[in-house]
DNA sequence: AATGAATGAGACTTCATTCAT
DNA sequence: AATGAATGAAGTCTCATTCAT
């Protein structure tokens, strides 16, 4: 992986420690650069500010989440299958890396989020949308407007990691699989 | 009601409005003494300082939820009654306050949110809190961890303002009243 | 003494010790309110405002120190008894009032020091210039401009507390007397 | 002399000149970034803040005035000469330095005025302080706690200097070498 | 005389960003 | 590409003082 990845890769991890520790608000370009060890000068040259650090983190962890969830897929497998296996993963993933979640987390109740961005992120999952609409065809699910599956999976995930964080909850593999349980009945018909 | 609180709650509606819109950081005090129309010096007679105010706006909020969660409770009820209100009144208030829901999705998922505050805004809610705790012991509600339900409740309900707001969903009431049905589900024995 | 002048002399007191403390800068009207309960309303009736305070204060505490190097003056005693009895009254006292002391010395040299104040404070010593200007006649004083006489006094003590404070120094009477000696050696014929 | 050593110094001449004339309250920042002509971002690359230009100023005072004291020094000389030198040297610095006077006698007997920061200028001084002991070793000098022979040094120049800059007093050359022998009949044996 | 909430100018400092090197 | 000193607008907050009560 070449030199210009490195930065840029640098200046993500910095971000998103720094903004699941502190916040967007009280993570200031200072410390990002201290942090990343890129100079102020030089991080002009990956991005044109500080909102295009966190759009741009943003849209890479989506990436990098979306392949990890389609991991495992089969294409012949019953959809049904293909849903839990996802739905599963999704859950490991959000458990598995609590920056990347804790910052997720802010990003998406911010106004960083706008209806343009969560189009463009929404693609990077059309395999898994896919299965979506096969199991809606099937009638594997309820029969619930797209956004409110979304809110099932993303905003359970994302808010059992905020209380593991919090030391209210112990995220054993165990109770990740009673969750994913849950939410499989909360969205299944 | 005297002209302290005016000015206590001028601050907190331009403070809701404010981070509900432009989020945290880009909520500047020179905005919140714009919208609020208290002076500059005068609001630090009310609050020690930005955070402060943040701190106490979530306290207060959570205060004014608690009551109206339980303004139809009936203390003979059945307890699968009394907890299918407390839900549904969840996502009604959620629904109805989306400045509210905005700001508090927002300062759950950020660092003003800590292990000792959650500990005392609960408190605002032991009526609640009693309610699940006979449910769970009537075997009505899953074996869950009460955080876990909380996550139910709390994110999935922000979790769909969020969306509504975004413009990918509309909060009709049969929308409420079905996520409430797939909630129960989730969370019900 | 009725009541008017006891909280003049609270809000000296309190400034008096305030600034000994924190130095001009740091002692805010706020402190000044706080520490010697006067409201801040009610004291820009006795004051016009903060400059006037300590110039008042600088003032009075002029005064009192008059008083009190006068105390044992006799008017037929020879005047080189009379002027070691100064001198040694001034050491006393600047040694047993540090907190007058650190306040004095800090605006002494501060700006708030003019030469028409130091006329005008000067004033108060009258009989103790009549000593001095005696001394000059007869000889016992070393023919040095005023001023510079009033430095090996005023300075030199305001140094000794000084250093007191800073704990380099105990001022013993021993001490105090033996410095009294060097001053003298200093400015005697 | 680089860039770097010219703006601290700029910051330090006003720093020195409006302290001198104003006192430390009344100098803002913003009057010493007007004045020195250094940034406001800028002047916080140099110094932590306010505080520590001014006691970075002192330290600076500190070091020049202890080189320029020992500058007619001739180690074989004999110790009363030596003394002699240092303080006529003494006398005369403070005299052709009135601004830099005026800011160490504020700060002298100000609250930034620390036993720390004492013990750290007196390091300086430390080829100073052996002619001291040789002296008193020698009987030269009275036997005084240092301190003492510090106050009759630095306070009487100091306040020397103010009466000169209150208009009561012209600094003339034979003026302080009257003075300094009015201080050498002081401390010396 | 007395109160203390209210004022708004101005304090110190940090910020994201630029630019000469 | 890279550096980090420099910028100055904007940030939060404190200040001395005023004024309605």
């Amino acid at each position: 992986m070449p030199k210009i990845d490195d930065k840029r890769q640098a200046i993500f991890d910095a971000t998103m420690e720094l903004v699941s520790e502190h916040g967007f608000h009280r993570t200031s370009m200072s410390m990002i650069i201290r942090e990343s060890k890129v100079s102020s000068g030089c991080i002009y040259h990956y991005f044109k500010g500080k909102d295009e650090i966190i759009v741009e983190l943003y849209k890479d962890l989506k990436k990098k989440a979306a392949r990890y969830y389609m991991s495992d897929f089969v294409p012949d497998e019953p959809t049904r299958l293909q849903l839990r296996k996802i739905v599963r993963n999704y859950f490991r993933f959000t458990a598995k890396n609590p920056h990347a979640t804790a910052f997720k987390s802010q990003f998406i109740s911010s106004p960083y989020m706008t209806a343009e961005l969560e189009a463009e992120t929404i693609s990077y999952f059309s395999a898994f949308t896919e299965v979506f609409e096969n199991a809606q065809r099937e009638t594997l699910l309820k029969d619930l407007p797209k956004p409110v599956v979304g809110v099932f999976l993303i905003d359970v995930s994302n808010g059992l990691v905020n209380q593991a964080s919090l030391g209210n909850l112990e995220l054993t593999d165990e109770l990740i699989d009673a969750v994913t349980e849950c939410v499989w009945q909360a969205i299944s018909a």
